[in-house]
RNA sequence: GGGGCCGUGGUCUAGCUGGUCAUGACGCUGCCCUUACAAGGCAGAGGCCGGGAGUUCGAACCUCCCCGGCCCCACCA
């Protein structure tokens, strides 16, 4: 690294992280007798670029990485891609412009790796580097990659082994556009345009009963209707039938507490499926399915003439009738909302199949309990947590008709239909191309097998993330960096990840899987989410190759945990403004100590330090000790602006103006405690940064403390710890009165449009100038250029 | 409907285990080319801390109610 007369961040970090890659800074090298503090960083989704939302809560990881890091720990802190299953999937379909559907199998999935190993990883990984994060990079594991499949595999296995894995034929959630069941996470509401059709059906005798129904296409699933036992209108009809419009087909008129008198005309349909009281309904009376729906979203035989049709053709064509019959009385336009898959915003459709799930809504009560033992940073985020776990109702559908993604290790006997699971040591395996690990069925003998061609859902293996990271290191190690000593991750996943991987730790080992949980908030615009259909994104690699990395992690750096931050550019333009002060401050000391021709790390003069510099060791001290107290307990936000409030106001507005004089023109012990304590407080603070903005502190470490230093990266230095001084209470207060007399002097001189080297003679209260003690008052009369100091009120009088 | 977060000078924010003049930044005004820094320095103006009630000697900070914004979940005939 070079010296540069102007630091240029992005010329400089580019530099800095080149030193850092060839040093291999960051590579994890346990040192033995240290504690371990192990990350289990989240694996972002490979889908295009970073957002700035990534860059946001990924440097906030950091921050606290790089801190454990000076701390002495050793830090694991691998790094991961989560690329697999859909969203994977749909971005090949989109850069590769194909249809998985439309071509073999092996081909989409051969695809889909080449891309990803090819073109989508590295580049991907660049985005992370950039903005500093010091994950060791060898560490490095794909949710896909074989490691991945093997451990994926092997937990189901092991799930099987335990009775947590059944596989049933049920009505689930299903998305027709991704011709796949899906799970309660994934879908999300949306509010759409839709028509509320009143319709009718008769009775046997020719009576007509009206209903409401947004879902007309329906009418051939219908099977029963209800009302609620209360609603008079509709009391008689119990036990009575009802024909279905166009159809024909007779269904019951029951009551059930479900229904709503005041929704629609208080009388409704029942359909199988078209949402979950049909689903209740349809088990609590126990009413025949029918399917009106296939799963690639068309309409089945049951339809007569409308099969075939996509639904909402159907739903048009079936209107079209209705109206023609007279058996149509009102539509009345709603916007409502519906659940949605939240990958491709299809709605959702309930369509019996056969799905593999992972048995846990029996554990509910546990799950609270799993949520209590974690430490959560901050601690409200638990609530969602246990929100979440509330409105629990369905078991986990890990099954996947897709096709990239991690196999199911499963075959079924032809005959009987036993699933055989494979062997762990064949692990990974692909049943589409491997063989069952037995030639005959254990259950009838038979010896032909139909390998699964599901795929598992990608959570079911991003669950498993601790397990993967402990994967990357020796064996030996597992015991002391499991459980994983943090999760860090963004809000918005806490239902996902967070308690998928609680509950995947719990299931296999009986155990959580980290102790700690930071939640970092979201970037907002304006107040509002961002999001690409919005278009209101900012690109954090635009904001980089403006600004700097430095200036993005400190802007990142000023909200407190778990809070969003509205993203607004002149934060971004103060961040840098901060770097070129800490340069420019550093430049100063350093001058000043070559200046002086110091060699060996500047130390107190023999007859000890200077009072003015004891002010603000002592100052540097609680610092030390505030900015320590708040980064252990993930408040790095607080951290940050104690150090940074000492360096601006005390160190820089005061302190360097203070001790210029000293350094200037003191004698040799005066000079020799001032060089002492600007090289003391500047290197501290220059530590205390590092964690924030990596590239300007690592720069002046290699350019200016390396003289002094032996750590090789400021990043493997030790955290500052506090300095034994001569005891004085009265510290505080002394540095309080110097800075503000310091400050009223030079607001004497501002009104008075004088420069601030304008010569005065200073009147101070008695008690004041005692307080400060002679060597103090020397130092004041310097900095305020005082020609004479003088017992009484306080007063500035101008020389001439 | 359930849960949670937030509401502080024009803007974004800190403080919220109650007690000196309520942080800091941007913007605005004025002064200063002071041997670290003019993409700077120094200083200044600007706030009934969303509204109301209560607890207290004392509340931005605690309690209750209301208003507004956002997020998650549920419901959605």
């Amino acid at each position: 690294m070079q010296p540069v007369q102007k630091y240029d961040p992005l010329q400089q970090e580019p530099v800095v992280q080149q030193f850092w890659e060839s040093n291999q800074t960051f590579k994890f090298t346990p040192v033995a007798g240290r504690p371990f503090y192990s990350i289990d960083v989240p694996p972002p989704t490979v889908s295009g670029d970073m957002h700035i939302g990534h860059a946001f809560s990924y440097a906030q990881m950091d921050f606290v990485a790089r801190y454990k890091r000076m701390r002495g720990f050793n830090v694991l802190y691998p790094f991961g891609t989560d690329n697999n299953g859909i969203p994977t999937e749909r971005l090949v379909e989109k850069i590769k412009k194909v249809k998985a559907r439309d071509m073999p199998r092996q081909d989409f999935i051969d695809l889909c790796q080449q891309t990803l190993d090819r073109e989508l990883i590295p580049t991907y990984i660049q985005d992370w580097k950039r903005i500093g994060v010091s994950c060791d990079f060898n560490l490095l594991y794909s949710t896909i990659d074989e490691r991945s499949r093997r451990i994926s595999q092997s937990a189901i296995i092991d799930l099987h082994r335990k009775g947590r894995l059944f596989r049933s034929e049920a009505p689930s959630m299903w998305c027709p556009e991704c011709q796949t069941g899906i799970s309660q996470v994934e879908c999300e509401d949306k509010e759409l345009q839709s028509t509320f059709n009143h319709l009718v059906f008769k009775t046997p005798e020719g009576q007509p009963l009206e209903i409401a129904t947004t879902r007309p296409e329906l009418l051939p699933a219908c099977v029963a209707m209800f009302y609620h036992p209360s609603d008079s209108r509709y009391r008689h009809l119990n036990g009575r039938k009802a024909v279905v419009p166009i159809f024909g087909h007779e269904v019951p008129i029951l009551p059930d507490e479900r229904a709503s008198p005041d929704k629609g005309t208080g009388l409704v349909m029942c359909c199988t499926f078209g949402d979950q009281t049909d689903m209740e309904w349809q088990k609590a009376h126990n009413l025949p399915i029918r399917e009106a729906i296939t799963p690639d979203g068309r309409m089945t035989e049951l339809a007569r003439k409308y099969k075939g049709m996509k639904i909402h053709e159907a739903r048009e064509a079936i209107i079209a009738d209705l109206k023609s019959q007279h058996l149509l009385t009102k539509q009345e336009p709603l916007t409502h909302f519906v659940n949605v898959h939240e990958r491709c915003g299809t709605e959702i459709e309930f369509i019996k199949s056969k799905q593999w799930f992972i048995r846990m809504l029996d554990l509910k009560e546990d799950m609270f309990k799993w949520g209590e033992q974690l430490h959560w940073y901050p601690d409200f985020m638990k609530h969602r947590y246990d929100n979440w776990v509330n409105g629990l109702q369905w078991d986990w559908l890990i099954s996947r008709q897709r096709y990239f993604g991690v196999p199911f290790p499963i075959w079924y006997c032809e005959k009987c239909s036993e699933p055989v699971f494979a062997d762990e040591k064949d692990l990974p395996v692909d049943p589409l191309k491997d063989k069952p690990p037995m030639d005959k069925c254990p259950k009838c003998g038979h010896d032909k097998f139909t390998p699964e061609s599901d795929v598992l859902d990608t959570w079911a293996t991003s669950s498993l993330t601790p397990r993967l990271v402990l994967s990357l290191v020796d064996s030996s190690l597992h015991d002391q960096v499991f459980p994983l000593s943090l999760r860090p991750q963004a809000h918005d996943i806490i239902t996902f990840w967070l308690f998928k991987t609680v509950l995947r730790s719990q299931l296999h080992h009986g155990v959580n899987p980290f102790r700690d949980i930071m939640i970092s908030g979201f970037v907002t615009l304006k107040g509002q989410k961002m999001s690409k259909s919005k278009g209101n994104v900012v690109r954090p690699q635009d904001v980089t190759t403006k600004y700097g990395a430095d200036a993005l992690r400190y802007w990142a750096s000023t909200s407190k945990l778990g809070k969003d931050l509205d993203y607004q550019e002149k934060d971004v333009v103060t961040a840098r403004k901060f770097i070129t002060k800490l340069f420019n401050a550093a430049n100063f000391v350093f001058m000043n100590l070559d200046k002086a021709g110091v060699s060996g790390v500047p130390s107190p003069p023999a007859d000890g330090i200077h009072p003015t510099d004891a002010l603000f060791l002592s100052r540097l001290n609680s610092v030390i000790t505030e900015a320590t107290q708040a980064f252990d307990s993930y408040e790095y936000s607080q951290a940050k602006s104690v150090v940074e409030n000492f360096f601006w106001k005390e160190f820089c507005d005061n302190y360097l103006e203070i001790v210029k004089t000293r350094v200037y023109s003191g004698g040799e012990s005066e000079q020799k405690s001032a060089l002492f304590g600007l090289y003391t407080i500047l290197k501290y603070m220059s530590q205390m940064m590092a964690p924030f903005t990596p590239h300007i502190t690592e720069y002046l470490w290699q350019i200016h403390f390396r003289k002094f230093e032996k750590t090789e990266s400021i990043h493997l230095s030790e955290w500052p710890t506090v300095r034994e001084l001569p005891a004085d209470d009265r510290a505080p207060t002394k540095l309080e009165t110097l800075m503000g007399i310091t400050a009223r002097v030079r607001q004497a001189k501002t009104q008075n449009q004088k420069s601030l080297k304008e010569p005065i003679i200073l009147t101070l209260p008695a008690d004041q100038a005692d307080l400060l003690g002679p060597d103090v008052l020397e130092d004041l009369k310097a900095v305020t250029a005082a020609r004479e100091v003088k017992n009484g009120e306080f007063s500035v009088v101008f020389a001439e």
